[in-house]
DNA sequence: GCGTTCAATGTACCT
DNA sequence: ACAGGTACATTGAACGCG
């Protein structure tokens, strides 16, 4: 029989020896199936030496009577575009491919083991286009559910599925959740502090709240939970932070009350697997926080903050409470309440999220061919590395080792020093997909680089400016096809969107598709950089921002030349004086000369630069604020020298009145100055980059967070640290405290003023000429202002 | 012995 | 665990001064 299958997860079992591959998915009519492929064997290519014989090699294999192998066959494959024989070598079941491969690799004729390194179950999904997140159709035979399955059929694939084009996800049951526990000694420990609330919902609009009981005993509401998503059976299981949190927890606190946490569809407990995601069988386990860094306009990842920045529930209506106060909050009866429905928020924050998100994940999942609950954790390099390796079985290549290299640096994009000070009706010029087009234009491959000692091919090569690295022009390097396909497919895709209401369901998963093809584009040339890809190629990124100098290089010369003034431009772009009548010819020539599209991004009507790179401030048409750079954005600045440097700058761009601003800064110190600012205005965020004892050297968020340490918190890489300054004496890092352990009258304040204030403003203040003692008062003078504003209220 | 100088360290940003 | 380019604060050792 046939049947169609939506595909949620996979995995795979050796059973007496056999493998067998495990597909989790939906069917047409919304029942649940597990589809069991038995018939996908194991392998690895052992790579024939050049002018060796490959069936010698096969003997040479043979004579090894090596009992793991079942089969060998020789096949004609590419490698790096070159055609190679190789000898597909079948082994019994997966877990012996390692052994094998290093065996087989000290036998005569063999160059190389390849693709041992690939895991089976991806092999079962490249080999056959079986796609995460997209439909099949399979031949099949219906099983007896003899197992612990919790499904509704399960089936036996006699013949590989085929990929099905359908845009549309079956109705999938989601469940999100969160949950709090007890522990008064900073984090709690599983074995020995409980958990006191569980908040689920469900994407049928059920929510449900799991509470400990008064002595604060867990062992039921954690029996009630299993209890509860097995009733449910989710597709999708989500949280913020889970998978570093909440299972782990979840799962080490059933094991110390005597059971498991068993909520999967195969009865075993949540396992922590290869990128460290946790994986629940049969289910998909995401974790939103994996994909907090597509966003990374969102300084602190914590879930309000990103609930906020995507319009699922605005900061100011939330509860919030603090880690720290949550057995405050458990012990007083009424207070309770409120940390019940700060609970609730917190599930009703990750429902928000995932519905922003799903589409994307999911396309991202079946662009690159990674499960759904896999592709969220992976690095980036990995996403698109797995696209590339779909597309390399697609040609014939094998897929190369992953070699270790040591890091050579190479020199990057081009940035031109800005010409200072204000300046009015500033265009903004980009370079459309600069890296990406210039790798299709030039044809930048790792199989398409000639060496300087290899002979110059028919086709003739492209030179690289500078570098003068050379390749080949023809036949289109593996580079050059994959970024070429997905630069097209991204335009159908948009172009198909044009014709779509945006509300319609169709539009949702479109915008997505591209968002997905877009991330994978601009990321290759990174990739291609990267030491740790299989792909690596230093001369193709170090070509790739050759020619990108140059082409920028060059667009300035053209700019100049056409008598418009350019006032900055960092690696892809151009910020030059606006004049329509000029930039359109000008983009025009670009294009011809050049070979890349550049294309009009933004008008400021007033732009102010400082003496520095990268940062900068603009205005623009609609009155709105564009902040680059500077202090005002950045996370590791006390929000009130955040908030003083943005008013400045709004002041100088909008008004234009430096003085204006000066007073302004010297209004807010004096208020600074009575403590009239709250108090969470002067924490200073920072990420601890690595574990406390590496530090080479003492650092002020280390030192608080060595505090926090102390008082039975636990922190690690990655983690951000707030503290405040207080009075005393000797270096900074002895001067701060964890914000939660400090106080408001132990605060130094002319800490805030002379080290946070002052310089941000001076910053730009100084380049119309005001002095930092012009922003300060006299401290004679602050008495007054006091006594003023004491009287007549300010 | 003590203040100054400057490279090194660390973080976060830009494209 | 995608790249390099950049700004800036603070540390800590070298340096200079008698």
């Amino acid at each position: 029989m046939k049947t169609m299958f939506w595909l949620l997860d996979i995995n795979y079992e050796v059973k007496n020896d056999t493998p067998e591959i495990w597909l989790w998915g939906i069917d047409d009519s919304g029942k649940r199936v597990l589809l069991i492929d038995r018939a996908f064997p194991a392998y690895f290519y052992a790579v024939v030496e050049d002018g060796a014989n490959p069936q010698r090699v096969v003997e040479e294999i043979e004579k090894e009577q090596y009992s793991l192998v079942v089969k060998l066959e020789v096949v004609e494959r590419k490698f790096f575009g070159k055609s190679v024989k190789a000898i597909k070598v079948y082994c019994k079941n997966p877990d012996v491919i390692p052994r094998c491969a290093r065996v087989l690799r000290s036998i005569e004729g063999v160059k190389d083991c390849l693709e041992d390194d690939v895991r089976y179950s991806m092999q079962y999904l490249t080999d056959n286009n079986v796609i995460p997140c997209g439909w099949h159709e399979a031949e099949v035979a219906e099983e007896k559910n003899t197992t612990s399955i919790h499904v509704d059929k399960v089936y036996t694939i006699n013949l590989p599925p085929k990929s099905i084009e359908k845009a549309e996800a079956p109705r999938l049951k989601i469940l999100g959740f969160s949950s709090i526990c007890y522990g008064k000694e900073g984090s709690p420990k599983p074995d020995r502090n409980p958990v006191i609330i569980i908040s689920t919902k469900t994407s049928t609009g059920e929510a449900k709240q799991f509470l400990a009981q008064e002595d604060k005993n867990d062992k039921l509401i954690l029996e009630e939970f299993i209890d509860y998503v097995r009733k449910f059976d989710p597709d999708i299981i989500v949280g913020y932070g889970i998978n570093t949190q909440d299972w782990p927890y979840l799962s080490e606190r059933c094991r110390k009350l005597g059971f498991r946490l068993n909520i999967d569809r195969a009865g075993t407990e949540p396992h922590t697997s290869v990128y460290g995601h946790v994986s629940l069988t049969g289910r998909a386990n995401i974790d939103l926080l994996d994909f907090a860094d597509e966003f990374p306009e969102v300084k602190i990842k914590t879930l309000e903050n990103m609930a906020d920045y995507l319009g699922v529930m605005k900061i100011e209506k939330r509860t919030l409470i603090e880690d720290m106060d949550f057995p405050g909050y458990w012990d007083d009866k009424d207070r309770r309440e409120v940390l019940k429905k700060f609970s609730m928020e917190n599930t009703d924050s990750v429902m928000g999220i995932v519905e922003a998100l799903l589409d994307f994940a999911m396309q991202l999942s079946n662009l690159v061919s990674l499960p759904l609950d896999h592709v969220g954790t992976v690095a980036v390099g990995f996403r698109v590395e797995w696209f590339l390796i779909k597309h390399a079985k697609k040609i014939g290549e094998l897929i190369p080792k992953r070699i270790e290299q040591s890091y050579r640096p190479y020199v990057g994009g081009l940035v031109l020093t800005p010409k200072p000070g204000l300046h009015e009706n500033i265009a903004v010029l980009d370079f459309k997909a600069m890296y990406p087009n210039i790798m299709i234009a030039y044809n930048l491959s790792p199989d398409t680089y000639i060496a300087s000692d290899e002979p110059i091919p028919y086709s003739g090569v492209f030179e690289a400016p500078e570098v003068k690295h050379t390749f080949r022009k023809e036949p289109p390097g593996f580079y050059k096809e994959v970024l070429t396909y997905l630069i097209n497919v991204r335009e159908e895709i948009r172009s198909k969107m044009k014709t779509l209401s945006a509300k319609s369901v169709e539009y949702r998963v479109l915008d997505a598709r591209q968002k997905a093809v877009k991330v994978i584009t601009n990321a290759a040339y990174g990739y291609a950089g990267w030491i740790g890809a299989r792909w690596y190629k230093k001369p193709v990124a170090e070509a790739a921002t050759a020619w990108g100098r140059s082409t920028i290089h060059n667009a300035i010369k053209m700019a100049e030349k056409a008598g418009l003034k350019v006032v900055y431009g960092d690696t892809d772009s151009i910020f030059l004086s606006y004049e329509p009548e000029k930039i359109e010819p000008l983009s025009k020539e670009v294009e011809e000369k050049l070979g890349l599209e550049i294309k009009p991004d933004k008008v400021y009507t007033r732009i102010f630069f400082t003496e520095a790179k990268k940062r900068y401030a603009g205005l623009l048409p609609d009155g709105q604020l564009d902040f680059v750079g500077l202090e005002v954005i950045r996370g590791d600045w006390a929000a009130i020298a955040k908030k003083v440097q943005g008013k400045v700058l709004e002041i100088i761009l909008k008004e234009q009145s430096p003085k204006k601003a000066a007073r302004f800064v010297q209004q807010y110190v004096s208020e600074l100055r009575q403590k009239r600012v709250p108090y969470r205005d002067l924490i200073i965020w920072k990420t601890l980059t690595k574990p406390v004892e590496e530090y080479e050297i003492k650092a002020s968020h280390v030192e608080a967070a060595k505090m926090l340490t102390a008082k039975g918190w636990t922190l690690t890489v990655g983690d951000k640290v707030g503290y405040v300054v207080v009075a005393g004496t000797g270096r900074l890092y002895e001067r701060v405290k964890p914000y939660m352990l400090a106080s408001y009258n132990e605060v130094d304040v002319e800490y805030y003023v002379t080290k946070q204030i002052i310089p941000v403003a001076a910053r730009i203040l100084e380049s119309f000429g005001i002095t930092e003692e012009q922003m300060l008062v006299s401290k004679a003078e602050e008495r007054e202002t006091r006594k003023l504003t004491d009287f007549f209220g300010s």
